[in-house]
DNA sequence: GATTTAATGTAGTGAGCATTACATAAATAT
DNA sequence: ATATTTATGTAATGCTCACTACATTAAATC
């Protein structure tokens, strides 16, 4: 395979380093970061499986040999994709859950950014939520669901951090709540109505932590 | 075609009628009601596009012009499945939400019945909901989506009588709420929590309408 | 018994899928 | 210049998919 791969995907893919140091053979005809982009839009509008390797090298207007010169596989190019998602459109959990944050107001924080997040468009709801229910047994889903135990428990350990003994309870209600939103992201729901879901939503974790307290 | 369809297919397919009024050729070789069983199972735990005809008709033991024999297409048979899964499986909305039941409690019972239902096993989660998220172009989604707008209507219909006001409101936090339930249930989440969860959303709409109020 | 009707078993159909063989083109390295 | 390395375009690979042609079987009707 590639020795020195790493450092040949940086130079060849984001032009950080200064001296470009021009990698061997015939340089790459389109741009990988670019290609990235499409892809992750394509396959969070139309999920892993209803998106052909077809409906991609058309879109990026490049031939089978080169997609997978570039990107291995289309299941190697969907992990990719998953986590740049992650980065470029994931929820602010850091701000959300700050620390000090009343747990409530953290969780109702969150909500309002799902709701930011999801709203619809060519592509709404969270792409990796709505991938995580493929089938049991599609390294797609597999892949998926990857990624949303490690949000899961990004967020189950900030919010130890905010009031340790309904950590569990909160995280489950949080990740049922992304769930719903995004559910009805996808359902055409607007952004505006999505928003007094969050809150009636954020509401119900609120009143059940008084109760109980 | 078939001309007097409707008569055949009861005759056939249940011995409602005493007098047997047996059809005229061969007859067929399984019992379609419980292949119905089985393919709503199956649809159920795996969804439309990752169960294929060929692991259908192996499953109920039959070849494949049986199978079209019986029930004109995949598609055709799914359609035939989602409506008997909300004759079989389907949330009880008359009783949870009953003439006079103030509004937060009828919610809380549909959530609670839905936490029931919901819960984990071979096939988990709601049939329709999650088949309704499958991609916008699919026609198998289209028809999931038929029913869950058709569920929807009734139970907003079916608020109307509670509290008209905040119908639209209700049956939208409702139709997300059981989503969150179901996709907490698809990842694993235990009956009891799913409880919980449910517990918790219904007081979010609880609270909400005492604040507007 | 002859005819009609419908379901069955065997064996395919064409279409779409992810992926790749192979020769060629474009760059660097010697 | 020549060799090496990598990407590209054309065209195909084997596979699975939903679905069907066709001859046969099993029942009711005449």
């Amino acid at each position: 395979m590639r020795i020195d791969g790493v450092k040949d995907f940086v130079v060849n893919d984001t032009k950080i380093t200064p001296q470009a140091t021009a990698r061997r053979g015939r340089p790459r005809g389109f741009d990988r970061q670019e290609a990235l982009a499409k892809a992750q839009d394509l396959f969070h509008a139309k999920g892993y499986d209803a998106l052909s390797v077809a409906d991609l090298t058309h879109a990026l207007g490049i031939n089978p040999p080169s997609f997978y010169a570039a990107f291995g596989s289309k299941l190697e190019l969907y992990d990719e994709v998953l986590r740049r998602y992650e980065r470029t459109e994931g929820l602010d959990v850091d701000t959300a859950l700050a620390p000090g944050t009343p747990l409530s107001d953290g969780v109702a924080r969150l909500l309002r950014y799902a709701a930011d997040a999801y709203a619809s468009g060519s592509a709404c709801g969270c792409m990796v939520i709505e991938a995580a229910r493929g089938t049991a047994d599609s390294a797609a889903g597999e892949k998926a669901r990857e990624r949303m135990e490690a949000s899961r428990s990004y967020i189950h350990q900030r919010i130890l951090g905010l009031d340790a003994g309904n950590a569990d309870l909160a995280s489950d209600y949080v990740m049922m709540s992304l769930a719903g939103l995004s559910a009805s992201a996808r359902n055409g729901m607007p952004t505006a109505r999505l928003h007094v879901m969050a809150a009636i939503a954020a509401e119900g974790l609120s009143g059940y932590l008084e109760n109980a307290a």
